[in-house]
RNA sequence: CGGGGUGUGGCGCAGUCUGGUAGCGCGCGUCGUUUGGGACGACGAGGCCCCGGGUUCGAGUCCCGGCACCCCGACCA
């Protein structure tokens, strides 16, 4: 490609509202212009990686036993009413009517469809198992869309389902699409862990997230240095420290004026956190006679330790949960500042497991100024639901027990669920087994979003003059810059070269405009194509062409009648050194 | 959805407080000089100053109401 053809420019100055590097530097070297909100079009050089990737993608996927399929963007509402998802996703799934009235939606993942695909297509043990993927748009629209392509509301995704017999076909499948997906990062040149993950809105058993490790990133991970132990936040488990056990006391109601906290009463009555029990009140959406209602939430935590809303959500089985205010506190009869399970009413009790281990507590007497000295679970209250609702921090054990937990921030660049038979069951999927026996199908379901990934690799392949795609994403391998535009030898020379690399099938960005030199090369920096090929009459009178790589300060000349092959050495040295990162890895769960 | 910020030529910004001919740098076009790390000169094109209402002789500027975009939070496979 002639860079003087090329449709896009270069940007010396960058639009004031990107701040984070990969956004800057796509925007500035001509890859991406954002059209809305998280809403972007890709130019041709965008265009040209995003292609390698989803190729890698293909590979990858294919090589698991996957079969490439395409699936609609826009899906009839009633399968995703079927599925309950239309009644339990909120305002993040865009729908619209059809000139007919019809409700449709925007896919935002395709469950649905594939559920309905294969209660038509499978009806047997014999088909399965199968493994379909597609390479397709998804449309969120997410409350915020944030730093460039890192997160967006329109996006590419690879969706993968594995459709089996059994759970122990579906783990097969999971565990492939595990080392499937770091053969893809490997490809790619990121470096990724994997951490265990929320189920979130997918449902299902296990699940695991890729994340690619960045300040910029919006997911906090926790992980365990010395053990390799790693998850999102959202369900790191830890070792709670245990505190002196004891025989009951007898309840003891104390002043403590002014102590609407948990560090102000433990100062007040000189006694540690872990000493107390905090009350934190909620109001959830809960499953209830098929349907939903909302229910006030108590949850008591030990006063050393923070409530993961995640887990308290997960532990009701809630669709939604917010905190609760001072009306709907009052209303329940507790006192916020003072509040604990004793005396509420109508409300649904959730108390962490350390609870039950923890006697002897100050807990709120749901009195203004009051607390209450030794409450004791299953004595002074009782709970609904006892279960681990506790936020792992930084410096908490990890639950092997091996060191302590680091935080660290991550992006999301891909994820596996173990989805089971929910959408299965939902949608009436079921094939007769050996035994003619109507069983539900079990899938799971898989997502890399190609857009991210991008973003990801520019990220973390810049400097501060711009992007070093590695070799096996870049747009093209090897930027051609006339440097003396006026020295008709060089000219000359320069274009039977470009002639030469393409019909040699080198991947070629020619700069064949009357720019100066200075202008070339430090567009030619902002692009970052791997290998920069300089022809001009300096080079000339040096004996031939310069060749530099972008992530490397030596240059070196090669005469004109070797450059061809040099090349060729040179990517074939680039792709083996990505191969290279391509490992077998082991199976954490 | 809560808090904050910004909307002026393709990009970056000034002008708004204190109303009076819409500016600067980069980029863009033509011509000439220049040519190995973002050259220079001359001439030139390009603006519903986010939108709608109001105040005023007169609004980019003041008032009211919207909208869009960005950041923090909530939310999020």
């Amino acid at each position: 490609m002639r860079l003087s053809q090329l449709f896009s420019q270069t940007l010396r100055q960058a639009p004031a509202d990107a701040d984070v590097r990969s956004h800057q530097f796509l925007l500035r070297a001509g890859f991406i212009r954002q059209i809305a909100a998280g809403v972007f079009a890709y130019l041709p050089l965008a265009k040209r990686s995003l292609a390698k990737i989803e190729d890698i993608v293909r590979q990858e996927m294919d090589a698991i036993g996957g079969q490439e399929i395409s699936m609609p963007v826009v899906h009839p509402a009633e399968i995703w009413q079927e599925s309950g998802r239309w009644y339990q996703i909120g305002p993040e799934m865009a729908r619209f009517k059809d000139r007919s009235g019809r409700d449709m939606v925007l896919g935002m993942t395709h469950e649905e469809v594939v559920a309905d695909l294969v209660r038509h297509e499978i009806q047997s043990y014999r088909q399965l198992p199968q493994l379909i993927y597609q390479i397709q748009t998804k449309f969120r629209d997410e409350p915020r869309a944030r730093a460039g392509l890192i997160r967006v509301r329109e996006f590419t995704m690879k969706d993968s389902y594995s459709l089996d017999a059994d759970w122990e076909g579906l783990d097969e499948q999971y565990r492939r699409h595990y080392q499937a997906y770091f053969n893809i990062y490997n490809r790619c040149g990121l470096p990724v862990i994997a951490v265990k993950s929320d189920t979130g809105m997918m449902g299902g058993s296990m699940a695991h997230e890729f994340m690619y490790l960045t300040p910029i990133g919006e997911d906090t991970l926790l992980i365990c240095e010395e053990s390799g132990y790693a998850a999102n936040r959202e369900v790191a488990t830890f070792i709670k420290p245990a505190i002196q056990t004891g025989p009951p006391l007898p309840v003891e109601r104390v002043a403590t004026p002014g102590t609407t906290t948990i560090e102000s009463l433990a100062r007040f009555l000189n006694i540690p956190t872990s000493q107390t029990a905090k009350a934190y009140f909620a109001v959830a959406t809960v499953p209830e006679n098929g349907g939903y209602t909302t229910r006030f939430v108590v949850a008591i935590i030990r006063g050393d330790m923070e409530v993961n809303e995640t887990k308290l959500a997960n532990a009701l089985k809630a669709k939604e949960l917010r905190v609760a205010n001072d009306e709907e506190i009052r209303a329940a009869g507790a006192v916020p500042g003072y509040g604990s399970a004793i005396g509420v009413r109508n409300a649904i009790v959730v108390v962490d497991d350390a609870i039950p281990v923890s006697p002897n507590l100050v807990a709120g007497a749901n009195e203004e100024g009051y607390h209450l000295l030794n409450t004791n679970y299953g004595r002074d209250y009782q709970a609904d639901i006892v279960a681990d609702i506790a936020a792992a921090r930084e410096g908490d054990l990890s639950p092997d027990g091996a060191g302590p937990l680091k935080a660290v921030r991550g992006v999301e660049v891909g994820n596996i669920f173990e989805l089971g038979t929910r959408y299965s069951e939902a949608l009436g999927c079921t094939f007769l087994d050996r035994n003619g026996e109507a069983k539900p199908v079990v899938m799971g379901s898989y997502g890399i979003g190609i857009g991210r990934l991008l973003a990801c690799i520019a990220e973390h392949y810049c400097d501060d003059k711009g992007l070093m795609w590695p070799v096996s994403v870049a747009p093209y391998h090897v930027h051609l810059v006339l440097a003396s535009g006026d020295d008709d030898r060089a000219r000359e020379l320069a274009d039977a070269l470009y002639g030469e690399l393409l019909s040699a099938k080198v991947e070629v960005l020619y700069d064949d405009r009357p720019e100066r030199p200075g202008v070339k090369f430090n567009d030619a920096d902002l692009i970052g194509l791997p290998l920069r090929l300089t022809i001009g009459s300096k080079s000339l009178a040096q004996g031939g062409v310069e060749v530099k790589r972008r992530n490397r300060d030596e240059r070196r000349i090669v005469a004109v009648d070797q450059v061809l092959q040099h090349v060729q050495d040179e990517i074939a040295a680039l792709f083996a050194e990505i191969d290279s990162r391509v490992v077998e890895v082991d199976f954490v769960d």
